[in-house]
DNA sequence: CAAGCGTGTAGGAATATCCCTACACTGAAA
DNA sequence: TTTCAGTGTAGGGATATTCCTACACGCTTG
């Protein structure tokens, strides 16, 4: 029996795939969460074999990967995304997700993704296995914004959400200089002049999703 | 009995959401879709009550919704979406939607949702339909735009070229605590709160015009 | 292994912006 | 005619942000 837990802030989501997993004989949502925080909570409390993550939660980062990965060293985490950005991905393995597919794979491949991982495998969606391969050799045409870090892109994210420089650090328990200096930096490596271009160029990004 | 289009390019987003309406008596699945182009093909076969649409799939944008709109007219459109951006929810609805609600609600919600809009309702997110109803209200009317006044509306398209409030008071001869003071106002007439709403709203009003 | 680049982190000083308040002027409402 | 709301204008003080600089760490690369 693989006892998981859903890491995923859209509830609709959450319902869909509980029933989905109704249908199967081995597995069994033990808990869900719809921030880093919370799973983090959870996973204190109960004990799972695999959390089944989607990245685009609050709090839900690259970084809580990492966090999993060092707080439980043999917890599978399968990431579970909407993007299939390279970037990602590969960012995503590098900090110690035992397997990565996105949302428009069928419910069967999940499922045997789950298998896997939960058995101490791993699954990389065969699509974007071989891309991530491909790329890593010619990876001299990065777009602009595959140049930003992982904070730097976090920063970006909030910054384009709206929130201040000041809100940004609080959030984030790191100064406002620091989150300025972040700042700085995307703006150069995405060669923008003020706000209203990051927006622009934030929205625009998106839409490319 | 409702039958519905499942039209969302992520097959685990659609095999929960199917096993999610098995468990009600109503509301059964004719057809899924991954494009806007298969949606409106199989359109063209089938006879369903109501398209559950997710618009970040491809060729799912707000055009999708004016063409189902133009050719079903009576066919409700239920927008299923992960953002809850107060602009799409507001041009979805505008270019005909019959309701618009993010994942992060209840599955319930959803089914409710479903239920409404198939019986010729409407259904919009109680939380975000607040904020709604000041802008559609105004725009129907005014256009929120004509509350401005001349200097306000002029602050506001140099804030929204990029423009900083000194380079503003700098280059129509003000100080620059009076330029900050319009902006003020004008961020009370338009609710704005921050710099990326500004942005936001004033793109939007330009995609009007 | 040494050197160097990228990254995450800040401090101090300089600016920029906001917030609250104020005042004069104009046109409309009472 | 008086009153009042809306507007264009700022000042002073409080905050926020930037700019420049710095440093430690980890990961290449010669």
């Amino acid at each position: 029996m693989i006892s998981i837990i859903l890491a995923d802030d859209h509830a609709i989501m959450r319902g869909g795939l509980k029933q989905l997993f109704t249908l199967t004989e081995d597995i069994v949502v033990a808990a869900e969460a719809q921030t880093g925080q919370e799973l983090l909570d959870l996973l204190q409390e109960i004990d799972i074999k695999l959390v089944l993550l989607d990245l685009t939660m609050p709090g839900g980062g690259i970084d809580l990967i990492s966090q999993l990965r060092t707080l439980y060293v043999d917890l599978p985490v399968l990431v579970l995304s909407m993007h299939n950005e390279l970037q990602t991905i590969s960012r995503s393995l590098k900090a110690g997700a035992s397997g990565y597919l996105t949302k428009d794979n069928d419910p069967e491949t999940l499922l045997l993704a789950i298998r896997k991982v939960a058995n101490g495998g791993r699954y990389i969606d065969p699509k974007t296995a071989e891309k991530l391969v491909f790329e890593s050799d010619n990876s001299q045409q990065k777009s602009l914004y595959e140049k930003l870090s992982v904070r730097e892109m976090q920063i970006l994210q909030l910054l384009a959400s709206g929130k201040s420089v000041n809100e940004i650090g609080h959030e984030l328990a790191i100064s406002n200089k620091t989150v300025s200096t972040h700042k700085a930096r995307l703006f150069e490596k995405l060669e923008l002049n003020n706000n209203a271009e990051l927006i622009r160029y934030y929205d625009a990004q998106d839409l490319k999703q």
